[in-house]
DNA sequence: GCCGTTTTCGGCCCGACTGTTTTCAGTCG
């Protein structure tokens, strides 16, 4: 069994458990470690064998033995045992807003409802305003959340996410009283993908902003709203959290609501080690408020440095904030150029001259065109003949626009057999060769794996293109042994690209901190298709800093000279980033 | 179920909102 299948396992423990109403501190055990698996870069199988699960955070001897039982036998006897007494459906009840597990079990128990159908039956014959505790009210809630389980749900792109914050954050600045409004919650933290939108308020009184939230474009419900709290839900299914908050919180405010869960936590039990208190309100001695104002003053007042949000997921940045190690992260700023981007030779909306040009506009000193190969004949990909034709008009464009190099790209198709779909001696003559897969990705594991290998080790590949495929929410990646991969990739100084389409963001986070550990060195390309997309840029670079990436992991970093020399010697000019950092931090944590 | 420079037991983050409850439990973030 996979790290990710062990994670939902243990994450079906907890919730199970929780519906028996067993220790709640047990329950929290188990879905602590269901996080640190799925945070995991390494193979627990792995792990398991070398006797190193017990170094995890959080996963004890107990926790060790059950995480080998599911990795060796794809079984837990005690998942099996809470599965025999608890109906499987009540899990998807518990998803209901406003449903937790005390009120999914008495649902289950007074109602005999296992399924969300049941539920949503139940609602409708007014059977659930009968059971104690419940009302009209709640009732009603239910039969409304329960629809919207089933339709929504769904989590959103961050850059669709962005659309959302800026156009509210413009609604609501002229809010009456209102005196500074910011997004905060895992939009702040730059997260692949948001959930819900919040909302920070400074302000003293929040009947302004809050009448203004209910007044914004698309909202279909009022969920609650209270003295300082207000939630809304668009028609579109997203839901927004505002908070009203006074000025002299406002630091405490925005680092509480900016998460993430764990890392506020974390926090509080730092504060709480040192005789604090911390809330939304501000750092407390006692009852006396010693820090609150700016974020800055709160970190500092519990002995840290402020921490940047893409780093707070209490994945061992505030261990490293303590030790005053945290990396200097990459800016949209340190980035000199573009290394991946079609144009209308291929599947791409803008022709060549555009996209230099815009690539220019946005500061750019080089850019690499990496057209699709001729496999991918949807994208109207190029034989030799056509790529070598292009890359003479490449060279024509060169002689009249100043100021940018154009590099001679392809992003060349890695063929089912392992091959690339163009010959050697055309590859040699590129600038920039980036491979990619795009067909058979369903292949398995041993197979594709050695497919990527094929082509980190050619001597013509600089690097690899969206290296595991997945389209968050839509495709899962290919069942690459990524491990190997990265490993490859560092060895024979490959650059792993991370892709910065809001919908792959390729690799994830995750993997992208795996990659700096190895010492592999991160190549950041847009993929745009069109000239708005070069903009995709930027979601590349929140991705890159959610991986603790410093500009010198990064190959667009450098000056067009030392990019050359990069390809030219990959693994020596590797040899510069800070291999191994995070492993550093872990033995901090111990 | 985990954890320990307050260590092997007794803790485990903290507060807002809702509804139905007559003083607070359940849920959420």
């Amino acid at each position: 069994m996979e790290n990710p299948e062990v994670a939902r396992a243990l994450d079906e423990v907890a919730d199970l458990l929780e519906l028996r109403e067993a220790n709640p501190f047990r329950v929290r055990a188990y879905r602590t470690a269901a996080r640190t698996v799925r945070d995991l870069p390494e193979s627990l199988a792995e792990l398991s064998r070398e006797k190193r699960l017990e170094d995890l955070p959080g996963i004890g001897a107990d926790l060790a033995g059950k995480i080998t039982t599911l990795v060796n036998t794809g079984e837990l006897p005690l998942l099996r045992e809470l599965r025999e007494q608890i109906p499987a459906g009540l899990r998807e009840i518990m998803a209901v807003p406003g449903l937790g597990p005390k009120r999914a079990r008495s649902l289950y128990e007074r109602q005999g409802i296992t399924s969300l159908d049941q539920l949503r039956e139940a609602a409708r014959r007014h059977r659930i305003r009968e059971l104690d505790g419940f009302g009209e009210k709640t009732e009603a809630a239910i039969l409304r959340g329960a629809e919207s389980v089933q339709q929504t749900g769904h989590r959103v792109y961050l850059a669709e996410a962005k659309v959302y914050a800026e156009a509210l954050l413009r609604h609501l600045q002229g809010a009456a009283g209102l005196q500074q409004v910011d997004a905060a919650g895992s939009y702040r933290r730059r997260k692949e993908t948001i959930g819900d939108l919040d909302v920070l308020a400074v302000c003293d009184d929040p009947t302004g902003v809050m009448d203004a939230l209910g007044r914004f474009e698309g909202v279909a419900e009022v969920v609650a709203r209270g003295e300082t709290k207000m939630t809304v839900r668009l028609r579109t299914g997203l839901q927004i959290d505002l908070r009203a908050i006074p000025a002299e919180s406002y630091g405490a405010a925005l680092a509480y609501l900016t998460g993430s869960k764990p890392h506020n936590i974390t926090m509080r039990r730092i504060a709480q080690e040192r005789g604090l208190k911390l809330n939304e309100y501000g750092v407390f001695r006692g009852t006396r408020r010693i820090a609150g104002r700016t974020e800055e003053e709160v970190y500092a007042s519990v002995g840290l440095p402020w921490i940047p949000p893409e780093l707070r997921e209490d994945r061992g940045e505030i261990e490293l904030a303590l030790s005053g190690q945290l990396p200097k992260l990459l800016k949209l700023s340190d980035i000199r150029g573009d290394l991946h981007m079609h144009t209308t030779a291929t599947d791409g909306r803008d022709t060549l001259p555009d996209m230099v040009r815009a690539a220019k506009a946005r500061g750019y000193v080089y850019v690499a065109i990496t057209d699709h190969s001729k496999r991918v004949t949807i994208a109207h990909g190029m034989d030799a003949t056509r790529l070598r034709r292009h890359w003479r008009a490449m060279e024509r464009l060169a002689a009249t626009v100043r100021g940018i190099t154009i590099l001679k790209g392809v992003e060349v198709d890695i063929l089912e057999d392992g091959r690339l779909d163009l010959p050697d001696d055309v590859l040699a003559d590129a600038d920039y060769v980036v491979a990619s897969i795009h067909f058979g990705q369903n292949q398995p594991r041993e197979q594709i794996t050695e497919r990527m290998l094929n082509a980190i080790r050619h001597p013509h590949v600089h690097a690899i293109g969206h290296p595991t495929g997945r389209l968050i929410g839509q495709r899962p990646p290919y069942p690459l042994d990524l491990n190997t991969v990265l490993k490859a990739a560092a060895e024979y100084g490959c650059l792993m690209e991370l892709n910065c389409q809001p919908s792959r963001l390729d690799l994830d986070d995750i993997a992208v901190r795996a990659a700096k550990d190895l010492g592999v060195t991160i190549v950041l390309g847009s993929d745009a298709h069109a000239v708005e997309e070069l903009g995709f840029m930027e979601f590349g670079v929140f991705q890159a800093r959610r991986g603790w990436l410093e500009a010198g992991n990064i190959a667009n970093t450098r000056t067009l000279a030392q990019f050359r020399k990069l390809l030219k010697n990959p693994a020596k000019a590797g040899d510069s980033v800070s291999r191994g950092h995070s492993r550093q931090r872990k033995r901090i944590v111990r």
